[in-house]
DNA sequence: GTCTATATTCAGATAGAC
DNA sequence: GTCTATCTGAATATAGAC
């Protein structure tokens, strides 16, 4: 009896899993208000009134795939700056950051990019129940370069805060442009991290 | 009889271009699939009913702001760099069109700021139609970029291709944070500059 | 848990009076 | 040119069978 509730636990789960995964596609390639439930439902092989028994409503999905999506490129994000290198100086995990940054929203995460995508639209309720947990992210990236700037990495005169905001939109933007068959991540933050860091004022 | 015709045209192109105002700013506000023709006639002044007059479809509607959004934004960049003081150099030809870039963005056009944030999500056959305007657009970058790096004020080693999308994106990204009460578009223009010129590392 | 059937609402769009 | 009235389709969501 335990065992067979526990295993319907888990039928559910991973069918609301698909379906959430489903909505993550969809809303990243057409947008929160452009894709229907049927479309969704069609992706993750049921019917639309079937969801209805995993979500509350087609807000309710969207609200857990924003959540999910910071989640996914804070996890990643702060892992791989966790996992510098000893000594590792502030330049070196600002670059670290902005790697995973780019990798998460570009090729590990439909979720990270369809919250990158329809955040700005999204009707402002369910902005605020969503606002807390982005302010976490950007929080981290303010810490970041706050401390970059302390350490001695950035120059004394720079607004840290206009920095992050310049910085985070190029990354997010790369959506619009990104090539899976051009430059690779790793070599786009390189070069990315160069214009930052350096400048790109001829000597 | 000339000058009556003459007065109902004139009537006609006024009630048009409320119709476009109104769907530019609602474009901007929720973005295009979450808008009604509805909200449009409200706020033009007039029903739904009387937009088929002006227009043939809701499509219709949103190809013509995305069109007038790039030509208003390219209008005021290239004018801009082409009223340069004698003997600018490009360094400062870049920032007077990061200047004008911005300031059409955030501040003179509903139009541009609906282009810049429902392009990415519109309907293949909608970007297709649009495609040639804004590749315009990217063009004059494109040389204006290259130029500089021809002339000395860009470093040889740089990919001024990705330094494009990375500055365009950057700017075009303000959207999510520019704030009327904080820093000018001026000072905006000028510290980002200083950015990606100069780089951001302490000497 | 998922289905079919359906309620309800509202979207884009058309017809025809004024 | 703009209106009212209306068509048609499709969306979210619910009810109840299986």
């Amino acid at each position: 009896m335990a065992r067979r509730a526990a295993a319907e636990t888990k039928k559910s789960e991973r069918t609301r899993e698909r379906i959430l995964d489903a909505a993550a596609l969809m809303f990243r390639r057409k947008g929160y208000a452009a894709t229907t439930l049927n479309e969704i439902a069609r992706l993750a092989d049921l019917r639309a009134a079937s969801i209805y028994y995993h979500f509350g409503s087609k807000d309710d999905i969207f609200l857990q795939v924003l959540d999910i999506g910071i989640d996914r490129i804070y996890d990643e994000v702060r892992e791989a700056v966790a996992a510098a290198p000893d000594g590792a100086d502030y330049r070196r995990k600002v670059h670290i950051a902005v790697e995973a940054h780019l990798a998460t929203l570009l090729k590990h995460s439909d979720y990270t990019a369809a919250n990158i995508i329809n955040y700005g639209l999204a009707p402002e309720p369910i902005r605020r129940r969503h606002h807390d947990r982005r302010e976490a992210y950007g929080d981290f990236w303010r810490r970041l370069l706050r401390d970059a700037r302390r350490n001695g990495a950035i120059a004394r005169n720079t607004d840290v805060s206009l920095l992050r905001l310049f910085l985070i939109g190029a990354l997010n933007w790369s959506q619009e442009w990104y090539d899976p068959d051009g430059k690779s991540i790793k070599r786009l933050a390189k070069e990315i991290c160069a214009f930052v860091f350096d400048g790109v004022e001829a000597e």
